[in-house]
DNA sequence: TAGATATATTAGCCAGGGCTAACTTTACAA
DNA sequence: TTGTAAAGTTAGCCCTGGCTAATATATCTA
C-alpha cells in the first residue's frame, strides 16, 4: 500500500499532494472495516436464526450457542441487542422470531455466504476450509467483489 | 451452510450423528473468525508502523492515527498494548520500532496484503476497491487460500 | 534561549461481546 | 401433580478499542 502510493486517479479535495489522498483513502478503508465489524454480530446471529428454523423449526439459545460457541448467557445478551436494534422479535423465555428486516437481511447474507463458499471452492479450495474462511470473509466483500466473484463462477460452472 | 450440511467426510469424534459434527465445526469457524479479529488491530498496527517507517524514515503516532481514521489517544494506548505483547518497542515520546517479532508479522502481512489486492485485481474489480475489500479480508485469509490466490494469479500473469 | 505550537500521553468515559455464578422459568417424568 | 432437570435469564466481571478533556513533553521559531 505503501510502496507506490501513485496511481489511481481520484477525485478527493486536494490539499497538498498525494500523500494526504493516500492517507484518506486508507483511512475511510479502516473505518470500513471496524463498521463492518459492527454488523458481524448480527449478520451471524439472523442468518444462523433462519438457519435452524428452517432445519428444525424453531431457532433455541442452547442451539445457536452450541453452533456459535459461546455460552447461552452470551447469546441471550445479543438476542436483546438485535431485538433492540429491530432484527428480532421475541418474549422472555420463548420462541425466537425474525422481523421483516431481519428477514431480509438473513437472507442476504445467505446468499452471500453461499456464493463465497462456491468461489473459494471453484478456486481448488476444499469445502471445510472455504466453510471457515467464508465466515470470516463475508463480512469484507463489498458488492463490486461479491460480482467479480459470480462472474468468475459462471465462467468456471 | 444449512441447506446441505452433509457432505466433506472429515475426521471429528464421532458422536449423535452429522448433526454435532457440523455444529462442532461451525462453532470452530465461529471461534476462529473472534481469534482473527483479536489479531487484526495488532496486524494493522506493525503493517502500518513498516510502511511509514519505510515511506518516511520513522512512524509518529500522529501520522498512524491520521492513516488508521483514529485519534491520537487510540494510538497510544494500543502501541501500549502492541509493546505489552512484545511486538513494538518504544520509550515514551520517542519513536516506534518494531522488535524482531513485530518484523516478522508485518513482512508477512505485507506480503499477504498485496496478495490479496492483487488476487481481486486480477478478478476485474478497481484497485481502490480491491485496497479496500482487502483491508478487511486478508485478517480471515487462511494459508490454503492464500496459495490458491497465488496458484490463481500464477495462472492468470 | 524562551515561548508558542505541535505532538504525545494520561485519565476517565462508553459500548461491544466474551465469561461465571446464581436465579427463574419451563418442560418432562415419576 | 409435583419435583427435578434442562433451558433461559440476570448480575456482575473482564478486556478491547473507540472517544474527549486535560496534561506533559518536544520541537520550532522568533
Amino acid at each position: 500500500m505503501s510502496e507506490n502510493a501513485s496511481d489511481s486517479p481520484d477525485l478527493a479535495p486536494s490539499d497538498t499532494a498525494s500523500d494526504d489522498r493516500t492517507a484518506d483513502a486508507q483511512a475511510d478503508g479502516f473505518a470500513r472495516v471496524r463498521a463492518a465489524h459492527e454488523n458481524e454480530m448480527a449478520e451471524d446471529y439472523v442468518e444462523l436464526i433462519a438457519e435452524l428454523i428452517e432445519a428444525t423449526g424453531e431457532a433455541r439459545p442452547v442451539d445457536m450457542a452450541e453452533r456459535l460457541g459461546v455460552k447461552p448467557p452470551t447469546v441471550t445478551k445479543n438476542l436483546s441487542r438485535l431485538t433492540r436494534d429491530g432484527l428480532v422479535k421475541r418474549e422472555r423465555y420463548r420462541s425466537i422470531f425474525l422481523t421483516e428486516e431481519g428477514e431480509n437481511l438473513a437472507r442476504a447474507c445467505r446468499e452471500r455466504h453461499r456464493t463465497v463458499v462456491s468461489f473459494l471452492m471453484a478456486l481448488g479450495i476444499e469445502e471445510e476450509v472455504a466453510q471457515r474462511d467464508a465466515e470470516g470473509i463475508e463480512h469484507h466483500v463489498s458488492g463490486d467483489t461479491l460480482r467479480a466473484f459470480e462472474v468468475f463462477l459462471q465462467k468456471n460452472s
